[in-house]
DNA sequence: ATTATCTATAGATCTATAGATAATGC
DNA sequence: ATTATCTATAGATCTATAGATAATGC
């Protein structure tokens, strides 16, 4: 059952990017090795071949998750940034939106090698953010605030009216729009 | 081994309020029934005469936890409770600080039923925080905020510069400390 | 010969239940 | 008689490892 070496490596990535999608719909403890290796489309034994362990992936999946979204908003105006952020669409697309949304409350209770993952991958997403008219302390204001409300749109119910109202408060404010009545 | 209802009511009581701490710092997948039910000092068998499941027990104790913050926030200045809630103290000691910062990550993987305990809570913890010269949008842009700059930095290892940064740059930026955004 | 993957399993854990125990509440 | 708690356990799950298999890479 041997592949070539460019084979597993695209495998490893394979696990890699499904764990990320999975982590982030379900959170660290709620996907299992078994599962994850599934999802991607081996069983669970190999995994080790890859990974030292499930807190190594981790790791490496948070990396690749920040690293995506860094991607995505390469070449985006702030403005069309937050416009996405702070959209329904975001919000209900957990498992390929922002990484930091969905998993930074797990991190917070993860080892201090995936702590420095996700440090390290804010810093990188910040750089990508700033623009000339934009300092480093405008942009962390603005992410965390972006952050926070897409965190607590998701605490509530799919169709709460609460969940759309901060999401529209919130993109209102930042992008300077007289406060509208929510739809 | 029966003990009176009152004592069986507070001992419920108690079961409630050590998961939410437990839940707090390890998260909902993070605490078993066993673990919880030996930290208030009992085996875990008797919690099933209390709730009819861990979720009945998470939504309860959701609800239980944001009220506690609530409580701590009645007859608070808003910039009192800002400075607490990105102060040092606050962003380390987990286990007693906001639940929608150290869960709202969790909440949006539960079920309805546990969101909507979640969405009453904020709105609430939203009503207890209105004051006179603030609307509602203003209280709801002012707790994203500051909630996104607390998971931000929880996200990052404790010694970490970035961590430190976010809060003290939120913090800040919300009390008047510094130039206002470049528009 | 090496190694990526698979099968199988060990040893912990997890939620939930069943039945015993013992003290309250009638 | 009722019931809060305890002991014990069923049945799933979880992480991780051991050993077999089979194809690459030398």
């Amino acid at each position: 059952m041997k592949v070539t070496k460019a084979q597993a490596q695209a495998n490893r990535a394979r696990i890699v990017e499904t764990s990320s999608t999975l982590f982030r719909e379900h959170g660290y403890d709620g996907v299992g090795v078994a599962d994850l290796m599934a999802a991607a489309g081996f069983t669970h034994g190999g995994f080790y071949k890859h990974f030292k362990s499930k807190a190594d992936l981790i790791e490496e999946s948070a990396a690749c998750g920040i690293a995506k979204t860094i991607d995505q908003v390469q070449g985006l105006e702030l403005t069309e940034f937050v416009s996405y952020y702070l959209s329904r669409k975001h919000r209900d697309e957990k498992g390929t939106g922002c990484t930091l949304a969905a998993l930074g409350g797990d991190a917070a209770r993860q080892s201090d090698d995936i702590k420095t993952a996700y440090a390290a991958g804010i810093e990188d997403l910040l750089e990508a953010l700033i623009q000339p008219a934009k300092s480093r302390e405008d942009i962390i204001n603005t992410f965390a605030h972006i952050l926070g409300a897409l965190v607590l749109s998701r605490a509530c119910p799919d169709d709460s009216p609460l969940a759309d109202e901060v999401l529209s408060v919130c993109r209102d404010r930042i992008l300077g729009k007289r406060p509208t009545p929510t739809a």
